[in-house]
DNA sequence: ATAGGGTTAG
C-alpha cells in the first residue's frame, strides 16, 4: 500500500495531463459583458400571502397535519369544515400528497377538484395534480391531468416534462419538448431546459445536449444557474469533462450545486486530484460557500476509491462541525470510505451507532466484508439483515456484494446458495445480479452453469456477453473440457469418477480437472479457446451489440494466451475503427496481446502512440520487455515510469523482477527487491519472492534461492517450490532437489509435472533405477505427463504439433523437410545433444527421439508453408530445450529467416545464428 | 405552481 498520504485538503499539484482544469475566478468586468445577461421573468410578490398562510388557522391546522403525514385527517377536516373550496388549502394537500408518495389521498383531492367547476381550469391547482402524480410515481395519471385541460400554460408543460424526467420516461420528456416547440405558441423557458437537459443525460445523449446548449445560447438563457447546472451535470456524465469546465468557467452565476456538480463531473471522470481541490476551493470560496450533505455525499466516494482515509477522515470531521453527520446518506458515505480504506471497525461502529439505518447502510457494511473475503462475515449479516424487525428487504446491490464475497475463495456451494436466495427473492433477473452470476460461475469453473445463467438473461447486454466469454478466455471451452475429461476417465485414470453423471463429473471439474488436469486442459484450450471466444465475439457483433472495451480486451486476452497475432491484428483494426484505441484498458490488452505473440516492437508502438499512459501501460510494456529478455530495457522503462509521475506499484515489480530473471540480472534483481520495500513501501508478496527464486534458480545460485525461501516471510507454495526444483535440475544438483520434490509432494500429491523433474533429476544423473522407480509410482497413480506441443498460425488457422506426431498429412513431407535442414545445419556446425533425452537408450535412438520434438516439427513445417524470408512464430507448452535451441539457432542462419519462440516461460528471438535470450533461460 | 448536484453495486 502508498505509504505516503497527501496531505489532507492542501493537495497535490495538478497532473500534467489534466492542466486544463484550473477554476479561475470569474472577473465580472470580462466575460460577464459578452453574455447575454438573464433576468428572472418573475418578480417576488407572495410575502401576502406566505402571510396569510401564517396567520390564518385553518391553513395552519393544515400544515400540521400535513407535515405530520395525517393526510386522510387533513382531508376530513377540510371536508368538515366545508373548506373544500379553498385552492390554498387544497393545494397544499396535493404537495403533501405528493412529498409523502400517498396516490390514495392525492386522489380522492383530485375527484373533488375535478367535480368542481371552479377549479377544473384552475392553473394552479392542476399543476400541482399534475406534480402530485408524478412524485407518487404514476406519471400516467398526469398526463390523463394534462390532456383533460382544455387551456394549458407553460407551468403545466414545464411539470409534466419535469414529471417524465423524475420517473425516467427520458425519450417521452424529449418528445414533449418536442411537442411544446413546435406546436405551441409557448416558448421554452429556465425552467423547462434543465429539466430537458436532465433528460439527455439520462439516455447519455450528448449530442442532443449540445443541441439544448445551443438553444440555450440563442434564448439567452445560459447565464441561468440551473441551465448551466444541468449542462455541468450532462457533461461531466458523458465524459465530457472539458465542456462543462467550460460552462462552469463562463457563467456569471454559480452556486453550491455548480460546484457540487463539478465534483461530481470530475470524479466521474477520474479526475480525482481536481476533485479535492474544487473541494477546497468551495471551503475557503469568498462568497461564503458551505458545503452541503451532496458536497459530503460526492467528496467521500472519491476518498474511498482512492484509499484517501486521511482526506475521508477530515471531511467526516467537517460534516460533524457543519452538523451533517447524522444524515443517512452522509452516514452511508462514511461508513463506505471506512470499509473501502480498510478501517472496517470504523465502519462497523459507525453503522452500529445510528439508529436509521436503510438497504445502503447494510449493503455497505456488508461489502466491507465481503470485500475482504470474509465469507462468515458476510452471511451473518445479511441474516442479521432480515432479522431487522422492520424487515429490511434485500436488493439487487445485497445480491452484488454477498456474491463477492463467494468469488473471493471460489465458494461454490455459497455460490449456489445465494443464487437460489436472489431466486426466493425475485432479484434473478436484474440485469447486473444475471451477468454477476454469469461471470461468478465462469469464474469458480462452472462454465455450463455459466451458460445456463446466459441463455436464461431474456435481454443479453454488452456485459452479460462479456461475462461468458471473459469466462471462456479464462477457463476454456467447458464442454469440450468435458468431453475430455470423460476421455480420461475411460482410459482408466480416474476410475471412481467413471460412476458418477456427467453434469455431476462436471461438479467434480471446478476443484479436479482445472487444478489436476489443469496442464493438460491448458494444452487444449490454447487451440480450442480463441475460436470459442471469438465465435461469440462475432455472434455478439452480429446480434448487433457494439462490443465495449471490455469485450475487446477479453479477446485480445485470448489471442495473447494463443500468440494469435493475425487475430490480435484483426481486432486491432477493429477497435481502431471503433474509436476505442486510446480507452486504457484496450491500449494495455493490445501492448501484452503483441508482447506475448512475441511483436515487442509493436508493443513499443502501440505504448509510444497512447495519449494518457496509466501504471497498467507501464506495466504490461515492462512485463513485455522482462518476456523478451530484454531486462536492460525493462530497467530503463522502469526508471522512465517514475520521471513521467507514475508510482510503480506491485504489478510493476513483478514485471521487473521477472525481466532481471530471465536476463540473469541477478544483482539488479535483489537491489530491486530491497528497494521495493525500502524506498517504494510495497510489502514484496509470493509473486514477487517467486521471481526472485527463479532469478536465483536460473542463474545456479540455488543455495542462496533456499536461503531466500526459507527466510521471506510468506509460506512458499508450490509454485515457488517447483522452480526450485527446475532450477536444480538443470544443475544438476541432485541433493537439493529430492528434498524439494518432498515438499512439493506432500504440498500437491497428484502433480505429474513433480515426479516428471524428479525423474528427469534422476535420469541426468544416470540414476535409472531411481527413473525406473518414479515411472513406476506415476503409472500406479495414473499420472501422465504433458506431450511436448507445438503450435504455428499460418493464415489465421492454428497447426498444432505433438512430440513425435506422425498423424498429420504432411507428416512424410515434414519429416523429409527436417532431414535436409539438419544436412544443412550440420554443415555450420549441429551436432545432436541427447543430454536433454532422458531416457535409457541407445545413442542413436536418442537421437531419433529429437528429431521427432514438436518445435522442429512446426518450423519445418512453418518453413514448408510459407513464402521466403518471413518471420516464423511458434508457440510451446514446455520450456525449449538445449537440441532444439541449438537447432533453431542455426536454422535461422541456414534459411535466413527469423524465427520466434514462445515457450511457456519467455520468449526467444532466433537470427543469425544467435538467440534473444543469449543461452540464458 | 414548474427547475439543477448527492450514498451501496457496475
Amino acid at each position: 500500500m502508498a505509504s505516503t498520504v497527501a496531505p489532507p485538503l492542501s493537495l497535490h499539484h495538478h497532473h500534467p495531463h489534466h492542466t486544463p482544469f484550473v477554476h479561475t475566478p470569474i472577473s465580472n468586468t470580462t466575460k460577464h459583458s459578452l453574455l447575454p445577461i438573464f433576468t428572472p421573468k418573475a418578480t417576488l410578490s407572495l410575502s401576502s400571502k406566505t402571510h396569510n398562510k401564517k396567520t390564518n388557522p385553518l391553513l395552519q391546522e393544515i400544515n400540521k397535519l400535513c407535515e405530520s403525514r395525517n393526510l386522510t385527517e387533513a382531508l376530513n377536516f377540510l371536508q368538515r369544515t366545508n373548506a373544500l373550496n379553498n385552492a390554498e388549502a387544497m393545494g397544499v394537500l396535493l404537495q403533501a400528497c405528493g412529498r409523502h408518495k400517498d396516490i390514495e389521498t392525492g386522489r380522492k383531492v383530485h375527484e373533488l377538484v375535478s367535480k368542481s367547476t371552479q377549479f377544473s381550469n384552475d392553473f394552479v391547482l392542476n399543476t400541482r395534480l399534475v406534480t402530485m402524480y408524478s412524485m407518487c410515481g404514476s406519471p400516467l395519471d398526469s398526463r390523463l391531468v394534462f390532456d383533460g385541460l382544455q387551456r394549458k400554460n407553460l407551468f403545466l408543460w414545464n411539470a409534466l416534462v419535469s414529471g417524465y424526467v423524475r420517473n425516467e420516461l427520458y425519450h417521452g420528456a424529449i418528445s414533449l419538448f418536442v411537442e411544446l416547440i413546435s406546436v405551441t405558441e409557448f416558448k421554452p423557458d429556465n425552467f423547462t431546459l434543465p429539466c430537458v437537459i436532465k433528460a439527455c443525460a439520462g439516455l447519455l445523449d450528448v449530442g442532443l445536449g449540445k443541441v439544448i446548449h445551443g438553444m440555450a445560447m440563442k434564448m439567452g438563457l445560459i447565464s441561468d444557474v440551473f441551465v448551466g447546472n444541468a449542462l455541468i451535470a450532462i457533461y461531466g456524465k458523458c465524459g465530457f469533462v472539458e465542456d462543462a469546465v467550460e460552462v462552469f468557467e463562463y457563467m456569471p452565476e454559480r452556486n453550491l450545486v455548480s460546484w457540487n456538480s463539478m465534483i461530481s463531473g470530475f470524479s466521474e471522470n477520474g479526475f480525482f486530484k481536481e476533485c479535492y481541490n474544487t473541494f477546497r476551493e468551495i471551503l475557503k470560496s469568498e462568497e461564503g460557500l458551505v458545503p452541503d450533505v451532496a458536497t459530503i455525499v460526492t467528496i467521500l466516494p472519491i476518498c474511498a476509491a482512492e484509499g484517501e482515509v486521511v482526506i475521508g477522515m477530515v471531511v467526516h470531521s467537517l460534516a460533524v462541525k457543519l452538523g451533517l453527520n447524522h444524515d443517512l446518506m452522509v452516514n452511508n458515505a462514511l461508513i463506505h470510505m471506512y470499509s473501502k480504506c480498510g478501517y472496517l471497525t470504523e465502519a462497523q461502529t459507525l453503522f452500529a451507532k445510528s439508529d436509521n439505518k436503510n438497504v445502503v447502510s447494510w449493503n455497505t457494511v456488508i461489502g466491507g466484508y465481503s470485500g475482504e473475503g470474509n465469507v462468515c462475515r458476510t452471511f451473518d449479516l445479511l441474516r442479521e439483515m432480515q432479522m431487522e424487525p422492520w424487515k429490511m428487504k434485500v436488493n439487487e446491490v445485497t445480491i452484488l456484494n454477498v456474491l463477492q464475497a463467494c468469488l473471493e475463495e471460489s465458494e461454490m456451494l455459497c455460490l449456489k446458495e445465494l443464487h437460489g436466495y436472489s431466486f426466493r427473492h425475485g432479484l434473478q433477473d436484474d440485469e447486473l445480479v444475471a451477468n454477476a452470476f454469469v461471470a461468478a460461475y465462469a469464474k469458480c469453473g462452472s462454465l455450463s452453469s455459466a451458460e445456463h445463467v446466459f441463455y436464461g438473461i431474456e435481454t443479453k447486454t454488452v456485459n452479460s456477453w462479456n461475462a461468458l466469454i471473459g469466462g471462456h478466455a479464462q477457463n476454456g471451452d467447458p464442454r469440450k473440457a468435458l468431453d475430455l475429461y470423460i476421455q480420461m476417465t475411460y482410459s482408466g485414470l480416474a476410475p471412481d469418477w467413471k460412476m458418477l453423471s456427467a453434469r455431476a463429473l462436471f461438479d467434480r471439474m471446478e476443484n479436479k480437472i482445472l487444478v489436476s488436469w489443469n496442464a493438460m486442459i491448458a494444452g487444449y484450450s490454447q487451440n480450442a479457446l480463441p475460436d470459442e471466444s471469438l465465435n461469440l465475439f462475432r455472434q455478439m457483433l452480429s446480434n448487433g451489440i457494439q462490443p465495449y472495451e471490455i469485450a475487446i480486451t477479453t479477446i485480445f486476452g485470448a489471442c495473447s494466451q494463443l500468440s494469435a497475432l493475425r487475430l490480435g491484428k484483426e481486432i486491432h483494426c477493429f477497435t481502431l475503427k471503433a474509436h476505442l484505441i486510446q480507452d486504457v484498458f484496450v491500449g494495455c490488452s493490445l501492448i501484452d496481446m503483441y508482447a506475448k505473440s512475441g511483436c515487442i516492437e509493436q508493443s513499443q508502438r502501440v505504448f509510444d502512440s497512447l495519449k494518457e499512459k496509466d501504471e497498467a501501460s507501464w506495466n504490461v510494456i515492462i512485463a513485455g520487455y522482462g518476456i523478451h529478455g530484454h531486462g536492460n530495457k525493462a530497467m530503463e522503462l522502469f526508471e522512465k515510469m517514475q520521471r513521467s509521475g507514475l508510482k510503480p506499484d506491485g504489478f510493476t515489480f513483478i514485471g521487473l523482477l521477472m525481466a532481471c530473471s530471465h536476463a540473469g540480472l541477478v544483482t539488479d534483481g535483489l537491489k530491486y527487491l530491497n528497494q521495493m520495500q525500502s524506498l517504494f513501501g510495497i510489502e514484496p508478496k509470493l509473486e514477487h519472492y517467486a521471481c526472485v527464486v527463479d532469478m536465483l534458480g536460473r542463474a545456479g545460485q540455488l543455495d542462496e534461492a533456499l536461503k531466500l525461501i526459507l527466510e521471506m516471510p510468506e509460506e512458499p507454495d508450490a509454485g515457488i517450490w517447483s522452480s526450485l526444483l527446475s532450477s536444480c535440475r538443470i544443475y544438476g544438483d541432485l541433493d537439493m532437489g529430492v528434498k524439494v520434490a518432498e515438499k512439493l509432494l506432500a504440498l500437491e500429491p497428484d502433480k505429474a509435472e513433480t515426479y516428471v523433474l524428479l525423474s528427469n533429476l534422476y535420469a541426468g544423473s544416470g540414476k535409472w533405477d531411481d527413473v525406473r522407480r518414479v515411472r513406476q509410482i506415476m503409472k500406479e497413480t495414473g499420472l501422465q505427463k504433458d506431450a511436448g506441443r507445438s503450435w504455428i498460425e499460418l493464415g489465421g488457422e492454428v497447426f498444432s504439433f505433438v512430440v513425435g506426431d506422425e498423424l498429420l498429412s504432411e507428416s512424410e513431407e515434414i519429416q523429409d523437410v527436417w532431414r535436409r535442414l539438419e544436412e544443412k545445419i550440420r554443415i555450420i556446425g549441429y551436432k545432436p545433444n541427447t543430454d536433454s533425452v532422458l531416457h535409457e537408450l541407445r545413442e542413436e535412438e536418442k537421437i531419433e527421439v529429437l528429431r521427432g520434438h514438436s518445435e522442429k516439427l512446426a518450423i519445418s513445417f512453418g518453413l514448408l508453408k510459407t513464402t521466403k524470408g518471413a518471420t516464423l512464430r511458434i508457440c510451446k507448452n514446455l520450456r525449449i530445450c538445449v537440441d532444439c535451441h541449438n537447432a533453431a539457432k542455426l536454422i535461422s542462419k541456414a534459411v535466413e529467416r527469423e524465427i520466434i519462440v514462445r515457450d511457456n516461460k519467455r520468449f526467444h528471438h532466433f537470427k543469425d545464428g544467435f538467440c534473444s535470450c543469449q543461452d540464458y533461460w
